[in-house]
DNA sequence: AATGTAATTAACGTTAACGTAAACCTGTAC
DNA sequence: GTACAGGTTTACGTTAACGTTAATTACATT
């Protein structure tokens, strides 16, 4: 419903996820002056990524996000960021926010179980169809959007000809 | 969410639908017999397209659709089925009944109206930005998915090397 | 006549994803 | 000190898109 105002920003997230991965595994991990990491209020990312702070808190009800806190005050991360961007990205695929939670469980999940892996991948697959169907529906939309608006530049046309009005 | 178990019978019902258009009695319109339409029961559609029957009553409750009636059954031609294609086409996409509906409004609406026509133009590019962001964000989760299954795999096949296990 | 199958309207129930209001704390600006 | 801009929890309200009875009708088969 809002205007997209952002495009950009995406490619050196690379690094972040790298991060993610990580940190992810060792604990043990000790900062130096140089990788100080940036913090966000709560508002800021809402303004962000123009959503209410209402919504962020509830993501965090949901078990989606979990930020640290600076004493009842949340202060988030990059990693948080990063997450907040993925459950917008999820929701504008259509997923549910139950969905977007098992993928995050998934793969915060310990992954060396053959279990866990074998599960991951039928899940993927299943998203893979689902997303092949909808890049199908989107190209056919776009076709018939290219019909709808061509067909109105033609009629636009002959209105300021004057061969109609 | 319920499982896919028929896609047949579809054919044979012929003698059930010419009984219930005959029975229409026709007001005036005499029909040959080469531009017979075929027609549907709400079951048989709610079938083809794996809905329930209480959705398709929804849809035409909320302006979507208005089949033609047998006595106080409904009765679906063609263009009802292609309707009602779209309409889950455009769920599928992520619109709401209402933003499906304008859509519905807009192209239905003689379209000799200059306003009509600008105000559709309008529509369709704000529609491709949203498509446009779409089609972004599935490719990115592709190749994210693509990451995860590789990693899957690789660690899978360790597994089964006994590296780890 | 009884049973079964598919349809109908009417109306209340449900779930997800927040919105909104109330009542509160808390650091900085003036 | 006080105003205020931002944060907090708790809890009830809201909307979309149906689900789910219930009570009734009509046609077909046995």
């Amino acid at each position: 419903m809002t205007p997209t105002q952002r495009t950009e920003l995406n490619y050196n997230d690379t690094h972040i996820k790298q991060r993610v991965l990580n940190s992810a595994k060792d604990k043990v991990h000790v900062m130096s002056k140089y990788d100080e990491e940036q913090t966000y209020a709560i508002g800021e990312l809402a303004r962000e990524f123009d959503i209410t702070p209402r919504s962020i808190r509830f993501y965090e009800e949901q078990g989606l996000m979990s930020p640290s806190r600076t004493g009842q005050n949340r202060v988030y991360l990059n990693k948080d960021r990063v997450r907040l961007k993925l459950i917008l990205r999820g929701k504008r695929l259509g997923f549910s926010l139950a969905e977007v939670k098992t993928l995050f469980d998934m793969y915060d999940t310990n992954p060396n179980s053959a279990v866990q892996l074998e599960a991951m991948l039928e899940m993927t697959e299943q998203k893979r169809a689902v997303l092949k169907q909808q890049l199908e529906d989107i190209q056919m939309l776009m076709t018939e959007l290219d019909d709808v608006e061509a067909r109105c530049r033609e009629e636009l046309a002959e209105l300021k000809r004057g061969k109609i009005a």
